[in-house]
DNA sequence: TCTGGGGTCCTAGGACCC
DNA sequence: TCTGGGGTCCTAGGACCC
């Protein structure tokens, strides 16, 4: 067999990019990438944090996932942009249209990064690292942001070569370039490895990538277990998971949640906002074509302590209602009274609705059933919010939360390769 | 630290059964 | 019950990704 050649291609300051270039072309004068600006949310909501950041933005320190006051704080002249995911959806889309042009295996990992599979194609492409600039060059010409390509023999190597230096760039890590160019690294830059790793790695004298490698693995998965191999195997470059080809991933489950504009400090208020959570949920559920067995509630205080509890269904469902009631339960078994700032709702544990045994059920949920699926149709004719619940009426709870993203799904990601 | 939201996977402990 | 061991299921929580 014949060695694989796998491109990983990620666009630099995905949101804050398409941003740039969407009001480029609406006339504005400004190209935000060449200020110091970020795409974050709304601090008034309780949503403020930094979602992507220019790369002037980067030079005063800012960091993805901090608050926008403190981001403000080290850079007063901080330009700040909502985030308007729709139209992220459309220029991932865009970008993947394009590659698609190049191999027919290509697979989205995530909404700005895709693997293209180059393998058996020397025939058609000479120069991988030829191919590669001119993708490039043709993303940033016709579509107006710019990419970094990282290639190697298997997706770990393609993707820690598309991390290296930014933006508009491409780079190789060939096996035989592991070591001048990986293994120098700080072990924060490997890919699974986070805080907590990094800190128990640190406290281990592991501070490089190569470091890691070169440790006995036996004793990494003492300490590490199985995510312990895991990292070792990518340190040394060892993977070989294939690029899946636009495969719909089986989903595993379906959540909702959010930070609430106000600490909720009633039970009454609580359950309208999983009701509102809960409606997403189930209509992405019963879009989906499935029931849960998995109702589980998550609850964050106004003093950042997070909870969750969980429970197992007798029967599958997909009811609004039905996920209501438990996730109501959960709630109120959970809950102590502290002032509530974050709820969650999810269902896991799914199943095929086609034909679920609806007749087995203690409560006849048949005029729910029926009742749902007209508010579905009505929604998807009409807007989400045409039709809500009375009591969302002067609640001051969003009657629907989080999103129904409207045209394809979210694209999906496992945390591993 | 004035600290989001969508996921996946793994582990540990307890309950229960044989 | 001063009692062993192993398997499976359930639940909570942690770690990681973008």
């Amino acid at each position: 067999m014949s060695q694989r050649i796998i491109f990983h291609i990620d666009v630099n300051s995905a949101y804050l990019s398409w941003e740039a270039v969407h009001r480029l072309q609406h006339g504005e004068p400004l190209d935000l990438r060449t200020v110091p600006s970020v795409v974050g949310g709304d601090p008034v909501t309780r949503h403020g944090i930094v979602l992507t950041k220019s790369i002037p933005a980067k030079k005063f320190d800012i960091k993805t996932g901090e608050s926008i006051f403190s981001a403000s704080a080290k850079c007063p002249d901080l330009i700040i942009v909502r985030p308007n995911y729709s139209l992220y959806m459309q220029c991932s889309k865009a970008f993947g249209d394009i590659l698609r042009e190049y191999s027919p295996l290509i697979e989205q990992y995530s909404i700005d990064e895709y693997f293209v599979d180059f393998s058996n194609m020397s025939l058609l492409y000479k120069d991988p690292v030829e191919t590669a600039y001119m993708i490039k060059d043709r993303i940033k010409n016709e579509l107006g942001f710019t990419v970094n390509i990282g290639i190697s023999t298997n997706k770990i190597l393609a993707k820690m070569a598309s991390e290296l230096k930014k933006p508009d760039k491409v780079h190789t890590i060939f096996p035989d370039e592991i070591s001048s160019k990986m293994w120098v690294l700080p072990i924060e830059e490997l890919f699974m490895v986070g805080r907590a790793t990094a800190k128990k790695l640190r406290s281990r004298a592991i501070n490089t990538i190569g470091d890691l490698a070169h440790y006995d693995p036996k004793i990494i998965k003492l300490f590490l277990k199985s995510h312990g191999m895991l990292v070792w195997n990518y340190a040394n470059g060892i993977e070989g998971s294939p690029v899946r080809e636009n495969r719909r991933p089986m989903i595993k489950g379906i959540g909702n949640s959010t930070t609430i504009a106000f600490d909720v400090e009633d039970k009454g208020t609580a359950h309208l906002v999983l009701m509102s959570l809960t409606e997403t949920v189930a209509t992405r559920l019963r879009q989906a074509g499935y029931c849960a067995r998995l109702v589980s509630v998550s609850l964050r205080t106004n003093e950042f302590y997070n909870c969750s509890h969980q429970r197992k269904i007798f029967s599958a469902i997909d009811c609004t209602d039905a996920i209501h009631e438990v996730a109501c339960e959960l709630f109120d078994e959970l809950w102590k009274g502290e002032p509530v700032r974050h709820l969650g709702v999810r269902v896991s544990e799914l199943c095929q609705n086609d034909f679920h045994q609806l007749t087995l059920f203690e409560k006849d949920y048949v005029k729910q059933r029926t009742m749902d699926k007209v508010v579905d149709s009505i929604r998807e004719r009409y807007g989400n919010g045409s039709v809500f619940r009375s009591s969302f009426l002067n609640s001051g709870v969003r009657f629907s939360s989080g999103g129904t993203l409207d045209d394809e799904e979210y694209p999906m990601m496992s945390s591993q390769l």
